[in-house]
DNA sequence: AGCACGCCGACT
DNA sequence: GTCGGCGTGCTC
């Protein structure tokens, strides 16, 4: 009796296809397997596997099986869980559980290895050489070991001494040791830590929120957590998940310094071999701890015990392009399958993440006191009607008074705009022309350092004109608005003899260059960095104890959903870096509109009073997370056929209590790479099962191949 | 995603 | 007469 096997391919499919299993191949679920596709052999995963019934249709034989780790019943049921509830193909998040897989393998390494043979003309370099050649070792280490030039190990090589042989690189991956001592908690951490560690007793899906002002020592905590659950069983892993990669090094450091051992390391800066390395060693359970990004969730773990989400509010864990996700809502998800305890951490929860604490379904554990007794710096708006910058100037002489006077005390100022290169808007006077990218109605950016005009949307990059491209007007292109750059200028400006410099992800493109800055920042050589909010995370500079927020309602601006929330975390977290240690620090924060529930809940520094306003809003409105929102974004080159599948997909929209379908309207950028887009916003009921309402409308309709339908469950841009 | 198949313009 | 443009559709 021959089977069928049901094969998911990391394609955009709709469904696994079916392939006959050849003689004696035994295939299992999860297994790896080459199947043909057309012309192509693709690989593939088996997530079914039935007897063949007679009388259907003959069906191609696999090519083979390949010769790699079964994928875990969990990622395959996490795969195929996470496709449904976005409303894709499942082999989109198939190919990114796939991978690590499909990465080249590690290069085999160099090994150097005693032959028996004696040298010639025995020296004392050439014996230290021999004595530390017990050990396999490569060429480079070897030489390291025995202290001697390089030139004595290749001449016992050449000599015959010594032999080279190459050997597959092995995923060797210690395993950590949670019984070494962790960091000294005081009663605060305690608490929290108990708490988490109660959670992982009673064993089985559970989710905490770790809730703690910054500094407030939260990776000591969730390391404990870790500890608990690497502790309870012997090939128990844990997943740490971070939003950004640059935080991913210091965190590495925390988790080998906690449990002796380095961890599993992924991110799209990983390159492929070390991924690989690494997948295999995740799969096989020899890799019991990973820290990584979001992607990592998407790991074959063998047996998974708990997620950390580290940053849990960030919306760098929205993926916005390809297979569209929020890494923090697949992570329980994920815990959920896995039977795995979830600990979502951060100084501002997000409103979804509070809203489930008040409810009961995760545990609130909250960390008051600061760590090493820092004091909250004093916050204060300072009103932009009152104490205007002078025309062309962004910083308000109440901002320049308090820079001068840090300056002069020897601390550091740390100027926040979340606005890159040096202005966000070129336009010309003499016509009135917006300087924008072909194809696209989003503004160029000016960037002073590279003389370019760069497009933040497209990529679309041009040296910037010296005349109007549209009425040739010389010397009529001027430039609206402040970006970092500009900022930096001003400041450059004001204060001659001070240290100034940029942070962001311009001027500070890979995570060396970054580093050197921060660093560069905490031993105290630099006075005034100018940043955006890749410098507001994670990182203590003990001499800074002034923050200004140059614009601090730039996300009160432009009705998004979640501008209020996300101005309030940016602002507590960038706050938060003033006045780590002894010194007290001071926060001020332009604004326009200082009477803002928002602004006023951030000067009295009263989160909860934040939390009740915002809440209170998005109760009244159904919005999550209240309710929930899905967003689908219509693109299509020729304008009349968009509209007139615009208008067929609205009428096609199925009607469902508690579902109401808005739009279609033209998107904020109407127009990306020569595509016009339209969206339609549908909010529904908390209990609607959205995805399903989503898939159903989707089917409904069938869009010519050169219109493209994307939808985003919970969405976050509104771009 | 590839890759083939299919109907309309400028060429050896 | 044909080579080839990329729009449309299929791949178990």
């Amino acid at each position: 009796m021959s089977r069928i096997a049901s094969v998911l391919l990391p394609m955009p499919l709709p469904e696994a296809f079916d392939y006959a299993e050849p003689e004696g191949m035994g295939l299992q679920l999860g297994d790896q397997v080459s199947a043909p596709l057309g012309p192509r052999l693709l690989r593939g995963v088996v997530v079914g596997l039935r007897e063949a019934a007679g009388g259907n249709r003959p069906l191609k034989p696999l090519e083979a099986l390949l010769e790699a780790p079964r994928l875990p019943p969990g990622t395959v049921e996490f795969v195929q869980w996470a496709a449904r509830y976005s409303v894709d193909w499942p082999g989109q998040p198939l190919a990114i559980a796939l991978r690590g897989a499909r990465a080249p393998k590690p290069r085999p390494m160099r090994i150097v290895a005693l032959t028996g043979a004696q040298p010639a003309r025995p020296t004392p370099a050439r014996a230290k050489v021999i004595e530390a050649a017990a050990q396999a070792l490569s060429p480079p280490d070897l030489v390291r070991a025995a202290g001697v030039g390089a030139g004595v190990v290749k001449g016992l090589i050449d000599e015959g001494v010594l032999a080279v042989s190459l050997v597959e690189a092995v995923a060797s991956f210690d395993p950590p040791d949670p019984a070494r001592a962790g960091a000294t908690l005081n009663p605060s951490q305690a608490a929290a830590a108990d708490g988490l560690k109660a959670m992982l007793a009673e064993g089985g899906f559970g989710v905490a929120l770790l809730d703690g002002v910054t500094g407030s020592g939260k990776t000591e905590v969730y390391l404990e957590a870790a500890a608990a659950a690497l502790a309870a069983d012997v090939t128990a892993q844990v997943l740490i998940l971070l939003p950004e990669i640059a935080l991913t090094q210091a965190v590495i450091g925390r988790v080998a310094e906690r449990f002796g051992a380095e961890p599993g390391e992924w991110h799209s800066d990983v390159p492929p071999p070390a991924r690989r390395r690494v997948w295999e060693a995740v799969a096989t359970g020899r890799c019991r701890i990973v820290v990584g990004a979001r992607s990592a969730l998407f790991l074959p773990f063998a047996n998974l015990k708990l997620i950390v989400v580290d940053e849990e509010h960030d919306a760098s864990f929205k993926q916005e392009e390809g297979f569209i996700y929020h890494a923090r809502d697949l992570a329980v998800a994920r815990g959920k399958i896995e039977d795995a305890a979830i600990v979502l951490a951060s100084a501002t929860p997000s409103l979804e993440s509070l809203r489930n604490a008040e409810q009961g379904r995760y545990r609130w554990l909250r960390l008051s006191a600061r760590h090493g007794a820092a004091q909250l710096p004093d916050i204060e708006l300072i009103d932009l009607r009152e104490s205007p910058p002078d025309p062309g100037r962004w910083l308000s002489p109440a901002l320049v008074k308090a820079m001068g006077e840090t300056f002069a005390r020897g601390e550091q100022t740390l100027l926040f705009l979340n606005r890159r290169g040096y202005a966000p808007l070129v336009l010309c006077k003499a016509c009135g022309e917006r300087m924008t990218a072909p194809d696209t109605d989003s503004w160029l950016v000016e960037h002073r350092y590279s003389g370019r005009l760069v497009c933040h949307l497209t990529g679309f990059s041009m040296p910037k004109p010296k005349a109007c491209p549209h009425c040739g007007a010389h010397d009529a292109l001027v430039s609206i608005g402040p970006g970092v750059e500009r900022v930096e200028e001003e400041a450059k400006e004001l204060f001659p003899q001070a240290r100034v410099a940029v942070f962001s992800s311009d001027t500070a493109f890979d995570a060396r260059e970054g580093r050197r800055l921060i660093e560069a920042m905490a031993a105290g050589q630099i006075d005034i960095l100018v940043a955006t909010q890749a410098a507001a995370k994670g990182h203590n500079f003990p001499d800074l104890t002034l923050v200004g927020v140059v614009d601090a309602d730039l996300g009160l601006r432009g009705g998004d959903l979640r501008a209020a929330e996300r101005t309030y975390q940016l602002l507590a977290q960038a706050t938060g870096r003033a006045g780590r240690r002894d010194k007290p620090g001071r926060a001020l924060l332009q604004t326009w509109a200082p009477e803002h529930a928002v602004m006023q809940a951030l000067a009295a520094q009263d989160r909860d009073a934040f939390v009740e306003a915002e809440m209170a809003e998005r109760e009244l409105a159904g919005l999550p997370p209240f309710g929930r929102l899905a967003a689908v974004v219509v693109s299509g080159i020729d304008p009349a056929q968009l509209e007139g599948f615009v208008q067929l997909m609205a009428q096609a929209a199925p009607n469902s209590a508690g579902v109401e379908v808005y739009g279609p309207a033209d998107a904020p950028l109407g127009l990306i790479r020569g595509r016009r887009r339209k969206r339609f916003l549908v909010r529904a009921d908390k209990a609607v099962d959205l995805s399903a309402y989503m898939a159903a409308w989707r089917a409904r309709v069938r869009p010519p191949a050169a219109i493209r339908v994307a939808i985003d469950i919970d969405p976050y841009s509104f771009l």
